[in-house]
DNA sequence: GACTATATGTCCGATAACGTACAATAGGCA
DNA sequence: TGCCTATTGTACGTTATCGGACATATAGTC
């Protein structure tokens, strides 16, 4: 696992936006830790015991259906945080959050979180504010799996996946977006060998390099414009660049 | 428009399960009024000016995409609230609102809940909770859309449109299922033509009736049950029935 | 009772994605 | 170097849904 220097907590955009003083009295309490590929940090219906702030890496959240095939509902970097429902008043969800690419992140425990939100002060509207843009994305995800073509997908994926990378390369093989994408390995392998004949990007056992990000955006469907766009006007201070 | 006696505030199961004090602060605010089927009470990206509160009828959240097709995110009846995105902090969403069966609702002024809600008492938490079913509904819903057919969608659409009317019956025309479903006119055609044969509802006209509710419930998909579930658990004491 | 608009039923070829199978290639490791 | 495994490429018939066209049926209206 790559260590490296420890990044400090305000690399994640919510810490960062918080007043000075919320964050001071959070600073103790948090959690340093490095999370592999794979890893999940809450599974299906369990109890979360920590919040995750990433500060590297992202984070997908993704629901597996009886019949073992998944969805990817959202992804999730260090604009944001993974445990919306334990302030929302729920405990659990019935979904699983899954490390999607080397992911370092700090961690507050439960009631420590729930403690401070419910004081209300800034950390609560950044919170409220962050879940929205969560809703948002999931909305998205939802109309763009029933209208929008697997090539589309995939674009408007590797985009988002790409917004929360420090660069213009991200590891993952075919089988996992494929997983993220809830459709077979196959169309995977198919949209990208489009994409990679246009000179778009181009793949190599699970490392993906994207060479041209504007044609990207416009191979796209519009999910893409419309998540980063929202994310952007109700986390002006949490601009991923 | 049917008419009829007026409906307290308190057949809304937010309103009824606040504490009486809450209520009775909010009770002179409330604005009564009957909404048909069609209107909408907010379109994509306007400015929320009240939250409706229903105490009959059905409210669809849809999503309408730039190519013309829609989808529907989530159905919103007595249980709920529509406007949520205003104490989200966002003010707006991209979504639409609209009435799916005619609709007696309570209002509330945008700032008076915005005020209620920043207090933190029983109303905020209610809220928060409603809002999670509201998004365990929307990731069901694209999870659906996703992996499994249009004769399993329509009947997990049946029985939570089913769930949040008085009678087993609804009226509904094919045209207007297959806007929600975002699928075709013919596909509900012939998917509510499988269920007739089966004796589970009767179609006739933009009036469904529902013959067999176990026997919907078999024939879905296992969205239905996993919405209501969460639904119940998270607000245990707005359950529908 | 005839007319009309609305709603539903049915057909067709086209397309996208499916499931299965298997071949080809590249890294890692002995 | 050679083997093994993970990953990617390719092919095939099957299925669900699409898009368009058109036929039929019902409710309401004149």
């Amino acid at each position: 696992m790559s260590t490296g220097p420890v990044p400090t907590p305000q690399q994640n955009l919510i810490l960062a936006a918080l007043p000075s003083e919320d964050y001071r009295r959070l600073l103790p309490q948090l959690e340093y830790l490095e999370i592999g590929l794979g890893h999940s940090l809450h599974e299906s219906g369990g109890h979360l015991h920590h919040v995750y702030f990433p500060v590297e890496g992202i984070v997908s959240l993704l629901y597996v259906t009886q019949g073992g095939s998944s969805a990817e509902l959202a992804v999730i970097g260090r604009e944001g945080m993974i445990g919306v429902s334990l302030f929302m008043g729920g405990e659990t969800t019935p979904n699983r959050a899954v490390v999607q690419s080397a992911c370092k992140a700090y961690r507050l425990p439960a009631h420590v979180l729930k403690a401070h939100f419910a004081e209300g002060g800034a950390l609560q509207l950044i919170l409220l504010r962050f879940t929205q843009a969560l809703i948002t994305q999931i909305s998205q995800t939802a109309v763009c799996n029933l209208h929008h073509t697997v090539d589309q997908q995939l674009c408007r994926w590797l985009l988002l996946s790409l917004d929360r990378l420090p660069a213009n390369r991200l590891q993952m093989t075919q089988e996992l977006i494929a997983n993220m994408l809830g459709v077979r390995r196959q169309g995977v392998t198919e949209s990208a060998g489009k994409l990679e004949h246009e000179g778009l990007i181009s793949y190599s056992r699970g490392l993906i390099t994207v060479l041209d990000r504007p044609g990207l955006e416009r191979r796209s469907c519009e999910c893409y414009s419309v998540v980063k766009t929202e994310t952007e006007r109700l986390l002006p201070r949490c601009a991923m660049r």
